[in-house]
DNA sequence: CCAAACAGGACCTAGTTGGTCCCGTTAAAA
DNA sequence: TTTTAACGGGACCAACTAGGTCCTGTTTGG
């Protein structure tokens, strides 16, 4: 069901964690994050690096280093955050990667169809950014805090 | 990256296949499909089945019996299409059917904030017909014959 | 000089999915 | 009435992917 992977969900959880809890981007660790949001610190170190290859946040290193946003959170479309855990948006339906030709190349009706739908998903997904998420986020107080809803929600 | 199901993209083409060549909507049989789309033939009687479930197509049974469209593939959107095959549509990343109760839970920043994402990418797939696909297609003349793109189109 | 934190891998496990097969039921045709 | 072609609905197996952990550098402030 158009999975999208959990390292992205929490890309997001971080990367609004990172956001301005005061108001200049103040520098976290990877591990005081983790403890933050309670993602196990391996993880949201996985996570960290990924997103500073791909330039969203900015990483210091040594003792007393830790991670900020490059980018506000207003500025950052979901896609990118995607992009940056999961690569290039598209649905993919043939194994790529696999370099090699598609088995029934002579007549295969589906080259290229997908990519109408393709450039329609990524505009929906440019056009949210973690600011939007974040305000759409439940406030905590109105979560049921015992056995509530799953991440997920269904369409 | 968005994986879409390998069934989503052979349903999509089973589909194409079961429209009108002619004019009338034919009787098409499951190893006819197969042999006519490439698609393996127990793979294909999958996808019918998955999609006569869901009411997109309608089956005939017995002796010269099939499948045909219940809609011409202009009122098909891709939306249906992958809920039929891969289920509700919806981004998701926390384990679904788990039925426990997300393991944060009293803290957990990221329970409906997925909404809004998933709205949008519906609408994008409600907007897109299988017509709109199936001329998206590039005419076969033109594809290269021997080792050809892949299905997949990165964005 | 030491400690804290990032960088960049390798690696293992588990879950999902793709794909196949089998058997029962239906219904048209011989 | 018998036969045959096709759908219906599972069970089942195998391969792949991704989640998650860990280890070993390297950097840099105290």
């Amino acid at each position: 069901m158009l999975r999208l992977s959990k390292l992205t969900d929490y890309a997001v959880v971080v990367l609004v964690r990172l956001g301005p809890e005061g108001a200049e981007p103040e520098v976290q660790t990877s591990p005081g994050i983790a403890a933050a949001t309670g993602i196990p610190e391996p993880t949201v170190a996985k996570v960290l690096k990924a997103l500073t290859a791909s330039g969203l946040v900015a990483s210091q290193r040594g003792a007393r280093g830790g991670y900020r946003l490059n980018r506000p959170l207003a500025a950052i479309p979901v896609a990118d955050v995607i992009a940056a855990i999961d690569g290039p948006i598209a649905l993919t339906a043939c194994v790529e990667g696999s370099g090699s030709e598609c088995e029934s190349r002579g007549f295969c009706p589906m080259a290229g169809r997908w990519d109408p739908v393709n450039a329609a998903i990524r505009d929906a997904l440019t056009g949210i950014s973690l600011a939007d998420m974040q305000v759409a986020a439940v406030p905590r107080a109105l979560r049921a805090p015992i056995a509530p809803r799953l991440h997920s929600a269904s369409l």
